[in-house]
DNA sequence: GGACTGACAGATTTCAATATCTGTCAGCAG
DNA sequence: CTGCTGACAGATATTGAAATCTGTCAGTCC
């Protein structure tokens, strides 16, 4: 025999067959063909399909998520850093959406098909959009007495530009005024929000 | 023969006919069948089996464009208004999803299908929205120099909670309280908005 | 003994034949 | 003459038999 198989090689060639065929035709015995080894060996590695699709989804996931890590290191108030980071992620999520339709949704089916993995990448990202409010409330350029819940709101509120659901509105000539629009809407609002933590609004 | 078979008749008939078989199963034969006539008569009346469905759907739409009319008349400040406004078209939507799923799945697809229904429905809620708006400018209560690319922006970022491409997420407990959030947010926002015209912001 | 194979059962997918539907139109009935 | 019918051609949908896939495991190889 030649090497040992590990784990990293069977994810790697997973991805592989997953971008060759797409999710609905990417098969274990093709990851297997394309090591050169018998299906029950990648079973060895992996409890169930599901699972590797799954080991395969997570790694992509913590790339995305590490490139929109924040930069706070650069003089920029607040407001430009929340703009900044929501543009470059709506800028990253259109781009794949555009330059790489297939896989694009070769990884959304991926994501949806996992309970839970959604979830892990919403809360990854809100976090970061916390600590950026988080930031701008210790500057006292935005107002909340709810950082958390106010990041969620800010996710909510801009739903549009980064939930997949919504891609194929991304080509629209004027989805950027519309991005525009209701960034500013939001930072307006940051700056005198109060969100009331059960029921009652000035 | 009994009596003239007219458009009306027919509309009622498909609606009944999609409600019962759903829009996949649905059939001209179908409508014509409820009716007691040939299927070649319906296409006297309409002209394609699309042009059928979306002269049943353009008359849905109507009645929900009706049913969300906004009442001007009580002595409430426009963020009230602006407020109730979105709860009832959230409760409306929530409610016909949660109550009638088949029916609500249904309207989806026949409001998908017809290119320009989907825009024609927005552009008319996004009117009334901008009608609540301008009241709050008028009143001072709000400030914008752009109503309707606002009204478009509040819609954006609301989108989560009338959108139906996130009907699942209604289910949610913690739904009413992200809703909250956001229209506090945007609220807060309408207060002290300035959306830049092209580019740029404080 | 530990890693891999290959045959197997049950579940899922594919594919081609069969049936149904859409849209048209010549002809019939009042 | 006007409104409806029913047969028809091409397109679409349904079905069930055959092929493939998933997950298991007794056995092979070093």
């Amino acid at each position: 025999m030649a090497e040992a198989l590990t784990s990293e090689a069977i994810l790697a060639a997973t991805e592989e067959v997953l971008r060759r065929y797409g999710p609905a035709k990417a098969t274990v015995v093709d990851v297997a063909k394309a090591l050169g080894v018998s299906h029950g060996s990648v079973y060895r590695h992996f409890p169930t399909k599901a699972a590797l699709r799954e080991a395969v989804t997570r790694r992509w996931l913590d790339a995305q998520h590490l490139a929109m890590e924040p930069a706070f290191d650069q003089g920029l108030t607040a407001a430009e850093m929340l703009r900044a980071w929501l543009q470059k992620l709506f800028d990253r999520k259109k781009l794949s959406h555009v330059d790489e339709p297939e896989l694009f949704a070769t990884y959304l089916v991926l994501v949806r098909e996992s309970r839970g993995i959604p979830e892990y990448h919403v809360e990854h990202l809100v976090g970061q959009l916390a600590r950026i409010i988080s930031a701008g409330v210790e500057t006292q350029e935005f107002v909340t007495d709810d950082v958390d819940r106010t990041a969620q709101a800010v996710w909510d509120a801009t739903d549009r530009f980064h939930h997949p659901a919504h891609a194929q509105e991304w080509g629209d000539p004027h989805i950027q005024d519309a991005f525009d629009a209701v960034v500013s809407l939001v930072i307006a609002g940051l700056r005198y929000n109060r969100i009331p933590s059960a029921a009652g609004d000035a």
